[in-house]
DNA sequence: GAGTCGTGGAA
DNA sequence: TTTCCAAGACT
């Protein structure tokens, strides 16, 4: 055991840090705009978090410009066909967010005069904003020193305090521990630097302590634990699941696809029509008569909590002949990047045959 | 509290 | 190939 109290890490420190080695991004507002008093356009703000949930800086990068380039505000957003708003969301998964961006759009639109609120009670109110969100989004947007809580912020504390508690029972007071250290001033930067802290210097794996502005407080560093925390409850294997996709092209071209239901996996998105996924064999049933010809590879798709084997069909239809579900969709108004990933791969199997 | 909900990159 | 994981929300 140490004999000396861990000196209190210093929330200036980690200021001083950020504002050396911050990454220049699209929703981020830079250091000499921030000197001249300009502060970040809460819609970009409040996109980004959403995007960014559970989801890397690279793979949001692309869709952060495709949004803000076609619609630069939020009412924009509000004002958009829900089709386009999931097309163009298509492939950065977990498409709840999709529904509730579009949702939340309208809110602040309609609800709101347009205007993103600037309180964490009011911003816990819309539909995709949770305590995460509500509290990122005042604290950057609107220099309100809320407590932000994300996976990194979770990595950081249970190192400098040691904690050995398994997530998720430890979340409370990992957050205790970080509303402790939030300073009033820059509150904004403070969550920031945290995150961009535990995402460049405290990794998950092969912390980087030697670079670490916090070192000479963290407990973890000065025990040797760092790398081994924060503990996790263990994980649960993960099922194989079977289905069949139907992919019907008429001879004009067109691509039989089908709406899936807003609630449940890929809600919302366009997909082909197919069987359900289960752990049995998939019952045959087309959603059009034809001649189907099945492919000899399978699709392979990996969800959170179980993998896909998906058995392709093909077939070409004629012009008159009538779908039993889904419908026709002519080009150029299907394209394949409007699919999530999993109908994206079925679809490159068909092409590839 | 536990399960659901995507994807791609890294090790 | 498999596992882990990334700025969580919702039920």
């Amino acid at each position: 055991m140490r004999d000396e109290p861990m000196p209190r890490p210093d929330p200036q420190a980690l200021l001083d840090w950020y504002d050396r080695h911050a990454r220049a991004l699209p929703w981020r507002v830079g250091p000499a705009a921030r000197l001249r008093g300009e502060r970040p356009d809460p819609y970009r703000v409040w996109l980004s978090e959403i995007m960014l949930q559970q989801t890397t800086v690279a793979a949001v990068r692309d869709y952060f410009h495709a949004f803000t380039t076609r619609w630069p505000t939020v009412q924009a957003l509000a004002a958009a066909q829900d089709a386009d708003v999931m097309a163009t969301w298509a492939g950065l998964g977990y498409y709840a967010r999709a529904r509730n961006l579009l949702k939340c759009a309208r809110v602040v639109t309609d609800v709101h005069d347009g205007t993103f609120p600037d309180d964490h009670a009011t911003l816990l109110t819309l539909p995709g904003v949770g305590p995460y969100a509500a509290a990122a989004i005042a604290a950057i947007a609107f220099d309100d020193p809320q407590t932000v809580v994300d996976g990194n912020v979770e990595r950081v504390m249970a190192r400098l305090f040691d904690e050995h508690t398994p997530l998720p029972a430890a979340k409370p007071i990992l957050t205790d521990h970080a509303a402790r250290l939030t300073p009033r001033e820059r509150p904004g930067c403070y969550a920031q630097g945290v995150m961009d802290l535990g995402a460049t210097i405290c990794t998950p794996k092969r912390p980087a302590c030697g670079l670490c502005p916090w070192r000479k407080s963290c407990a973890a560093w000065a025990e040797g634990t760092a790398a081994e925390l924060p503990k996790k409850a263990p994980k649960k294997r993960k099922p194989t699941r079977l289905g069949i996709a139907y992919l019907a092209r008429r001879i004009d071209g067109a691509w039989l696809l089908e709406r899936r239901p807003d609630k449940g996996l890929l809600g919302g998105m366009l997909g082909w029509p197919g069987s359900d996924w289960g752990e049995e064999a998939p019952q045959d049933n087309p959603p059009i008569r034809a001649e189907w010809k099945t492919l000899n590879a399978e699709a392979r798709h990996t969800f959170t909590h179980f993998h896909l084997r998906l058995t392709v069909k093909t077939a070409l239809v004629p012009l008159d002949r009538r779908p039993l579900r889904g419908e026709f969709i002519e080009l150029p108004d299907f394209s394949p990047a409007d699919l999530p990933t999993v109908m994206r791969k079925a679809f490159d199997l068909a092409q590839g045959q």
